[in-house]
DNA sequence: AAAGAGTTTGACCAATCGGTCAGGATCACG
DNA sequence: CGTGATCCTGACCGATTGGTCAAACTCTTT
């Protein structure tokens, strides 16, 4: 979690290195299905040096998964309680895609532990996310009782914010797949498709 | 594909044992993060006995994903092109929500394969999936042409029905722990949620 | 009850797994 | 330049991996 040590310039560069080439092996294997020598020849690296770096294949991915962690949530935090309530959700849809868009590997990493259970990351789940969720489920309550946005589930219309957006970092292949050829890059026709689906549903 | 073999009572019974095992095992963990001897134990029988049934790991990953492709499909081709078209689409929401909760191994064996890159199963998407796609999509836009629902994007239309309901399957995990204890079975609302959700984008 | 097909298993295999270690190479710094 | 800290690697370890095989067991059929 927290270690504040001085680092060298290699180690900087290094530890990069690593997580970049880990981040690519666990987002599409998992935990269990990645292995070290993998890991090894994406960083071009070899495995002792690795764990020069990681005492343990475990405590590469649980740096991986914390520090994703804070910036995954960060487009949520921004949800402004004073803003104006129809176009602060729609910016937050807007951010979500954007991470989906620019993060998918962070996206299917996430998605990889959570199918799996959580079994590393459940403490973050129940603790940062939960809070953080629940107050902004508050807010949009808030908005919602106060008439300002059409009245939902607060908690699923977040669950289907989540959702949508990740899933065209997580489904990517399938959807390019069924859309074929044509549709080569899937997010502009998915930004407006979400910005009509969540306009209509906010709206009496 | 096709083994029309005459089976004995105990290769039936077997069979069936081993991949429901498997179903459970290769649902949680990826195809790379299982293995034979956790599949064998789940099942009661020994690893040389699991090879006596099927070929190969892969053989039992290959008959699960051909066999889950067939009844996946299955709320999809209900999609009646003669019916009224607001309620046969969010009678397809409800059947595949009525699907990730009945069968939530099911989903998460297919979206494990799908975040690996589709490796096994990517003839059955470009195939299978994307024409029973397309024609539905035809369809879709058919009835959005003669205005008798709102005009979307039907392609993105489908990859949110797909997204939604499954996401109560895959992220089963997270969804409970945010919803803490109270929200013991999530689908009731999430029901509600979807057909508001869905009701609105088609309501001009 | 005999026989043959069908079923099950313990022992085993080469390959790979996560991880260790001694020692050599390279670097920063006086 | 020298020297100590940092960085890197080949060789190796025990455990586990997917898979094989001959022998033994069980069931069905006559």
């Amino acid at each position: 979690m927290a270690e504040p040590q001085t680092r060298t310039r290699i180690q900087k560069k290094n530890r990069e290195t690593i997580l970049n080439a880990a981040l690519d092996v666990f987002s599409q294997f998992g935990f269990r299905g990645s292995t070290l020598d993998q890991i090894a020849k994406a960083a071009g690296l070899s495995k002792p040096n690795l764990l020069y770096y990681f005492s343990s294949k475990e405590a590469i991915h649980v740096e991986l998964l914390s520090c994703l962690m804070d910036t995954w949530l960060d487009p949520l935090r921004d949800l402004d309680p004073a803003g104006e309530p129809r176009e602060e959700i729609l910016a937050y849809v807007r951010r979500k895609l954007e991470m989906s868009r620019n993060f998918p590997r962070e996206s299917r990493l996430f998605a990889n532990e959570i199918l799996q259970g959580a079994p590393r990351i459940m403490g973050a789940i129940k603790g940062e996310l939960k809070e953080l969720t629940d107050e902004k489920v508050a807010v949009i309550q808030g908005w919602m009782d106060a008439g300002r946005i059409a009245p939902s589930h607060p908690y699923h219309l977040l669950f289907s914010i989540w959702s949508l957006t990740q899933h065209y970092a997580d489904f990517d292949v399938q959807v390019r797949a069924v859309l074929g050829d044509e549709g080569c890059d899937p997010f502009p026709a998915a930004g407006q498709y979400l910005e009509t689906l969540f306009s209509k549903l906010l709206s009496a």
